[in-house]
DNA sequence: CGGATCGAC
DNA sequence: CTATGTCGATCCG
């Protein structure tokens, strides 16, 4: 088998810089990747990085020939159903939202920057010798990044100063910043009418991309900051919700909104934020890369300005592209946005049924309109039964929407110590208004605060959190 | 189901 | 002088 290996220089493209990040702009790669592979050769993690970059050659081979067999007549077939489904999808295309992301700029060493003025116009990094979390802008034009391990950093920089990571610090600060309580004062933004669609910032509190985002409490030390983006345990990561609908909200314009959102965060924090605003949570997150750092940037909500933003877009920029899948993608040519519609009945033919949808959705800008709600602790059994209410008021909007209703509600919920717990009950007969979910799910919920009783039930996080079990979902009309 | 894989951070 | 982490979700058998 002949190796396809992306590699002139004999190199591991997969130990190559990734500059998929904010301020690796237009930096020497070639000098970078030289040091990297120097400093990696011959280590055992580096002979690891070569198997598996081996594998995924050979899955890439694997794909091309079964690409090699696929007839014209499947390929057109393919497309007829691809077709079918981009009208469908693009018909359910919902633009009635704004989610803003929201993503603190380099955090952890934003931080110890600004508590420390002296690494102020030094190159420096947050972590150790084996491994980075995050590096400021100075540091990122000689390549370090987050990570990387530091003996690495400091071939690429001599002068990079490390500091040890500080989580209870990024923890107190992004507490600061949670919506909820952080952003203390009156907040007009924070609610549009009848469908409060406040969430606060996952960045602020949970995580960080790109710039990082703080952890949270089961901070398992981890730690590269950059990124926005929801984290996966508290799901605020980046992530705020929306104003509301439409882009007026009090008589501000979002921009303003969002623009002094940044400015309160910063005020409080004296830390800087970047921001996405788009119609769903994949595009804003994507926006929020894009003035980084201490920017905003807003994608209008109307389907040629989504087309046209998706177009342009590399594939690896999309949140859940990672290497293996870029790399995959690339073996048919496939780098942007764009080539993924065009080849979407290849792509039909080629990946399962789960990957070649989520490359559908993608392809058409198309992303969740909905976003968790993560609270820093609601102990209190009125909030619990009222964001329930809320709750089901959304999901019996949505289900609606799709004509549908269902027989079992599941009721999920996160406690402080994050332990994740699912209640169900099945019905007699399905369901579909929010006043009969919610008389289920309030059932359930009684019967979770009753358990625990006379302890209180302190919960982290309710949402993405009353729903109905997909195979109980039954037409609207039989 | 458990282990492998992938991706986020 | 060395030295490359941890988690959750999903896939796959």
């Amino acid at each position: 088998m002949e190796s396809t290996a992306a590699n002139g220089g004999g190199f591991l493209s997969r130990m190559a810089l990734n500059d998929n990040k904010a301020g690796m702009e237009g930096l020497d790669r070639d000098r970078i990747n030289k040091i990297i592979m120097e400093a990696s050769k011959g280590s055992r993690f580096y002979e690891n990085e070569a198997k598996k970059e081996l594998q995924v050659n050979q899955r890439i081979e694997k794909m091309m020939l079964q690409k090699a067999q696929i007839t014209e007549q499947q390929l057109q077939k393919a497309h007829a159903q691809v077709e079918r489904m981009v009208y469908e999808m693009d018909m359910s295309r919902d633009l009635s939202r704004l989610i803003v992301h929201v993503d603190m700029d380099a955090f952890y060493a934003a931080v110890e920057m600004r508590d420390c003025p002296e690494l102020k116009d030094k190159p420096m990094a947050v972590g150790s010798m084996s491994m980075l979390s995050t590096s400021n802008y100075h540091a990122r034009k000689f390549g370090v990044r987050a990570a990387m391990p530091g003996f690495i950093a400091k071939k690429l920089c001599p002068n990079l100063v490390i500091v040890p990571t500080n989580f209870d610090k990024y923890r107190a600060v992004s507490n600061e910043t949670t919506w909820n309580r952080g952003l203390a004062g009156p907040n007009p933004y924070a609610h549009t009418g009848g469908a409060p669609d406040t969430t606060e910032t996952g960045d602020l509190q949970s995580k960080l991309p790109e710039e990082s985002e703080p952890y949270m409490e089961n901070l398992s030390p981890v730690l590269f900051e950059d990124s926005p983006s929801t984290s996966p345990s508290l799901p605020a990561s980046g992530e705020t919700a929306a104003p509301g609908r439409g882009s007026e909200v009090f008589g501000v314009c979002v921009e303003e909104a969002v623009r002094e959102m940044r400015f309160r965060i910063e005020q409080k924090t004296m830390l800087t934020a970047s921001a996405g605003i788009a119609p769903n949570t994949m595009l804003a997150k994507v926006c929020s890369d894009k003035n980084k750092p201490n920017g905003q940037y807003r994608l209008p909500s109307n389907r040629e300005a989504v087309m046209d933003f998706i177009q342009n877009l590399p594939v690896r920029k999309v949140f859940g592209i990672g290497k293996v899948s870029e790399n995959m993608l690339g073996g048919l040519g496939i780098t942007h946005c764009a080539h993924l519609s065009q080849q979407m009945a290849l792509l039909s033919l080629l990946f399962s049924e789960t990957a070649w949808h989520h490359f559908l959705r993608i392809s058409l800008g198309l992303g969740s309109t909905h976003i968790e709600r993560t609270f820093k602790e609601m102990s209190v059994a009125e909030e619990q039964l009222s964001l329930c209410r809320e709750l089901c008021d959304d999901l019996a909007a949505d289900m609606k929407k799709e004509e549908l209703r269902g027989k079992t509600v599941t009721l999920k919920l996160k406690n402080v110590k994050f332990e994740v717990k699912t209640r169900a009950s099945t019905l007699p007969c399905a369901v579909a208004t929010a006043d009969e979910i919610f008389a289920v799910a309030k059932d359930l919920l009684k019967t979770e605060i009753e358990n625990i009783s006379p302890q209180r039930l302190r919960l982290r996080l309710m949402g993405n959190g009353v729903y109905l079990a997909a195979k109980t979902l039954l037409p609207l009309i039989d």
